[in-house]
DNA sequence: ATTTTACATTAACAACTGTTCATGTAAATA
DNA sequence: TATTTACATGAACAGTTGTTAATGTAAAAT
């Protein structure tokens, strides 16, 4: 119990650290002394430098596949589905912002094989949204749009949502923000009712 | 004439691999490498490794800047001032992919003051673009949408098309994909005409 | 009471980093 | 022809890096 805490303040505090001066600019003296304590005890905590990005970036992957696989699989429209993608997807965000960072400029510090798993997972994930939307499209709700671009175009919005939970300047609304991001991109590619 | 294409190489080169393993992990070794010579001649081309990123940002965030003023101040309709903007917006990216990269990974290496000078720059891109959705939505072309996420979500969606062009699986027609994107941005907030 | 566990230290390592200095050479310029 | 210029090398530097080994200690578990 005690040591689940310590480590989990450790963990928070050089995700911090990485997080302000990136991965590679983030020393393991750095994060020791962050924590008030020698270099070597960092040891104690993890075992690698490595592992401890890999620890952010796959447990917040899987995250957002759970999620994303619960909606793709259900019986909602293409249209319902989006909307439940986009709210899940920031409620991660909101709930990690930092970790959120990480996958947005921290990933490419993976080494091999790690890198190239967290690749393949992260187009697994694009390519489930794209599904939603090539099913609007064919199901005649959506624009006829193209379907990478506009999928790529949402994934972009997504992935930067995170600056919006870190910037001290900018006290967020959650409900605010998940409406305006869900009126942007129904209206982006959503069928005019007339 | 000769120097000046030698050291344009020299730049492209280095671009190339700070883009693949990041700025920090590149090494002056690393550059020197693979232009096929010794260590101390990249000295020969550039002041220092930080310069050398300089180089890199701060040359396209003027070109970004003067095409954003000339848009602005023109006296086309907010409508058409955004689409101007993506238009610009596009070709600086596909012109430069590369460094849009840097862009959007790699300016938190800058150095201060540099970094502070960089950040300045790039919010007040922001404000400007800003300036253009404020300006739609008091005439009255654009839905009532909240200026700061709105805006924030049209730069995230810019700020990755460089991917687009880097992506050897993906040929992307630059036509198509401004339409794309002209035709997502406008119909997430200019208003439905009845 | 003994042993295990969690947390901590000091010291050191081998490798790697950006950068400088002194020097060289072939071609362009004067 | 003499000199400047552009491009290149080898050797070395001082500092930083991730990581390991040996050791200590107080609290918890046995």
């Amino acid at each position: 119990m005690r040591e689940n805490t310590k480590k989990e303040r450790f963990l928070e505090v050089a995700l911090q650290l990485i997080h302000e001066k990136g991965f590679k600019a983030t020393t393991m003296r750095d994060i020791a002394n962050a924590l008030n304590f020698e270099v070597a005890n960092v040891y104690n905590y993890i075992d690698s430098k490595q592992s401890l990005l890999e620890i952010y970036l796959f447990n917040i992957q899987d995250e957002f596949h759970d999620s994303i696989d619960l909606v793709v699989a259900s019986t909602y429209s293409p249209k319902e589905k989006l909307k439940l993608v986009i709210s899940s997807y920031i409620q991660i965000t909101a709930k990690r912002p930092l970790v959120q960072a990480l996958i947005a400029n921290e990933w490419r510090n993976l080494k091999e094989p790690k890198l190239q798993e967290f690749i393949v997972r992260r187009n697994e994930y694009e390519n489930k949204l794209k599904s939603i939307v090539r099913e609007g499209l064919l199901t005649g709700v959506f624009r006829e749009v193209d379907v990478d671009i506009t999928t790529h175009i949402i994934m972009s919005s997504l992935r930067w949502l995170y600056v919006k939970y870190i910037n001290p300047h900018t006290t967020v609304n959650p409900i605010e923000l998940e409406k305006q991001m869900t009126d942007f991109i129904l209206n982006a590619i959503a069928k005019k009712l007339l």
